[in-house]
DNA sequence: CCAGCTTATATTGTTGACAATCTGAGCATA
DNA sequence: TATGCTCAGATTGTCAACAATATAAGCTGG
């Protein structure tokens, strides 16, 4: 099975590392997104502490920050939980994900640089050979990271790009780890991609962004009617 | 002079007083949003804790949130410095103002109570009736910030509420606080307040998202057109 | 048997001391 | 004089102990 980088998000985060507090802060991350740590779970402080083998001050810095993506929860005196999303946060998710990826998109409509744009190209092309050869094998979750992680970059926004890859997205993969046995069908999405690359490739904003807010909404549906279909057949 | 509440984003941030890191971050982001540190200043550990009288503990932790913010910017091993708002990094700034906002719009007016408009509406009569009186004078800055936090809440969406009212807006706050020489006519501001209104009651999403894109987009040009000239004058 | 108080335990919040790292002045050298 | 090195001083990062608060078990009285 081809292998597609997606080491992007990872490397964004360059700060932690020479600080104990910073990769703490990675460690937690990941061990929430990849649900080593249950949604709503109490993070203990001393557990935690002994666990990833540093003091008390470091982890709670991490956890601060965890709290500022959103990732974690926190109330006064009572301690910080890992944050659940119930149906209604990830469609609230989603509908600031569309916004700000739209004008991501019609930002790299305007700024990406022609090279920027082949590569892109470039991309798709790999996720489309992925496709094919897997027979629509979820090449998604992590190759389509890589996808709008390139556009959102091209905006040239830095703003736009720290709060959707160093906030929103995370908040997205734990979702996606969450509900693993969602997986949408990619060759829609693949049209998509290939109809947003080609309103860039015009460097039509307008295009652009409206192509990528259907997208998302799209998404968005999609993991509504997972959602409230598995929930009905768990009920009963 | 007729006073218009607006300490609706304080008390907006309920969490920030039974503990004292709570309440350091708040007393040193508004020291920093009121320009009492300067922008580029360098935050220096032992000098604010003894400052604010408390240990460098909860002063780290209210550091962190205020990086969390972007209100401060934090290299390790170098510390932190209140984060400089240069033009280019306030045009990007209210670029994501600009969807979040248009999107808060747009569910706002599908979203919000009757009740809720008619205080809208109230609002406005208030900002309509001192601007009047005053001929004009800066109802703006925190007036101007109560019109559009209501419509904020209105749109029921947690997340985006969050996102505009405890980070983005402080932002715009200090920048304001830093150019507080700058006074937009609010004539233009109230017709635009009144066209939202119209189009939050008639139940039009699509409208209302447009009109506060565009709302914000005058405003951004505004500023760039304003500070250009002013950096202009200031080098001869 | 249950409601409400009391108390013991666990957990979070805070502090001051210690270690690691950076900054800048002073000196040596080309 | 300019460049680079060395070493003190200052600052940030980390730690472990202490204080304040919340949680939960046990007890008492109804």
């Amino acid at each position: 099975m081809q292998q597609i980088p997606s080491d992007i998000i990872e490397s964004a985060n360059e700060f932690e590392d020479s600080t104990l507090s910073g990769r703490t802060t990675a460690a937690l991350r990941e061990a929430i997104v990849k649900g080593e740590l249950a949604p709503g779970e109490k993070l203990n402080e001393p557990r935690l502490a002994e666990q990833f083998q540093v003091s008390r001050g470091p982890l709670r810095e991490a956890i601060r920050r965890l709290v500022a993506m959103r990732l974690v929860t926190h109330v006064p005196h009572q301690g910080a939980s890992v944050a659940t999303l119930n149906l209604a946060s990830i469609m609230e998710l989603y509908d600031v994900r569309e916004v700000l990826e739209g004008k991501a998109a019609a930002l790299a409509a305007e700024n990406m640089s022609d090279e920027d744009i082949s590569q892109l190209k470039e991309l798709l092309n790999v996720h489309r050979r992925h496709y094919q050869e897997n027979m629509g094998e979820h090449m998604q979750a992590e190759g389509d990271f890589d996808f709008h992680y390139q556009i959102i970059k091209g905006s040239g926004n830095q703003m736009l790009t720290n709060q959707l890859c160093n906030e929103l997205y995370h908040l997205i993969r734990m979702f996606r780890f969450q509900t693993s046995r969602f997986k949408s069908r990619s060759d829609r999405a693949l049209i998509e991609h290939e109809q947003l690359i080609y309103a860039i490739e015009q460097r039509n904003p307008q295009l652009a962004e409206m192509i990528m807010r259907h997208h998302i909404m799209r998404a968005k549906e999609s993991i509504k009617a997972f959602m409230t279909e598995t929930k009905q057949s768990e009920q009963e």
